[in-house]
DNA sequence: ATATCTGCAAAGACTTTGCATGAGA
DNA sequence: TCTCATGCAAAGTCTTTGCAGATAT
């Protein structure tokens, strides 16, 4: 946070918090709302503000299931122990993380990623796997 | 189209042009610019739920690439020829379709999904796979 | 004939922005 | 001190919905 020429504020911290303690893939407002206990003066455009911040600064890291609204997590790097990618219901939108795969997925990706970079002249940050489909529940 | 007692209207064909003939990863505004040559009178909101109903029959796929704008494709099966998966520019927003690597992807990710699918019960539809990162000219 | 589609306009949902005030370093 | 951050409200985007009229089959 700091080391950026950026401040940490209550208001920042409590984001940062909401992240943490709440699984993952909060949308804004739930952060918003999860936040707003710890400081109960913040307002959601600060939320939006911060968590754009820190997607920004690799923090955090911010992508849409499907549903319009965007959802952030704390950023856990490919090597990280937490690093997971998401299955999707299409019907009731729950969302499921899995480790599952994940090191040959990792393994694959990080080719992949070296071969595109290459290719394509991208410098490559990050990456993106999702799957869709019904949950048990909503198969019924 | 027809056979799920659906209309073939010169709407839904003119989405379906709009599809076919402009590349990839169209929004709706471009797919109903696109579409109102071909059929004049169209309205956005035909656009959108057509497109709505293309993707829910499989015919059209839906992904959103972080700016906030849905983006379309006609569906292409992980076995079909033009299969492929995206390259974002996280500064310009460019798209580049790759298909490298594709035939080790979606070999893995088919084991995966096999994988997925018994452990946590979910019938998957379907994968999202993109990179992200800054493209030559945004490197700069 | 009749259930489905359509365009339009209005509403809705999510996100961003402007601005004066407040507060970290 | 002085730049950066905040809250509020207003504005902006993208998308969905209501409805009366039009249309495929």
């Amino acid at each position: 946070m700091r080391g950026h020429g950026r401040r940490m504020t209550p208001a920042r911290h409590a984001v940062l918090d909401a992240l943490g303690e709440r699984g993952e893939h909060l949308t804004a407002e739930e952060v918003f709302r999860s936040a707003s206990r710890r400081c109960p003066d913040i307002g959601l455009a600060t939320v939006y503000r911060t968590l754009e911040l820190m997607t920004r600064l690799g923090v955090a890291s911010k992508f849409d299931t499907g549903d319009e609204k965007a959802r952030y997590e704390l950023a856990e790097g490919p090597k990280a122990k937490g690093h997971h990618h998401h299955l999707v219901c299409t019907s009731c939108r729950r969302i499921v993380d899995y480790k599952d795969f994940i090191k040959e997925e990792t393994e694959l990706l990080r080719k992949t990623e070296e071969g595109l970079a290459k290719k394509y002249g991208f410098r490559i940050d990050s990456h993106l796997i999702q799957f869709h489909g019904l949950c048990p529940d909503c198969r019924k």
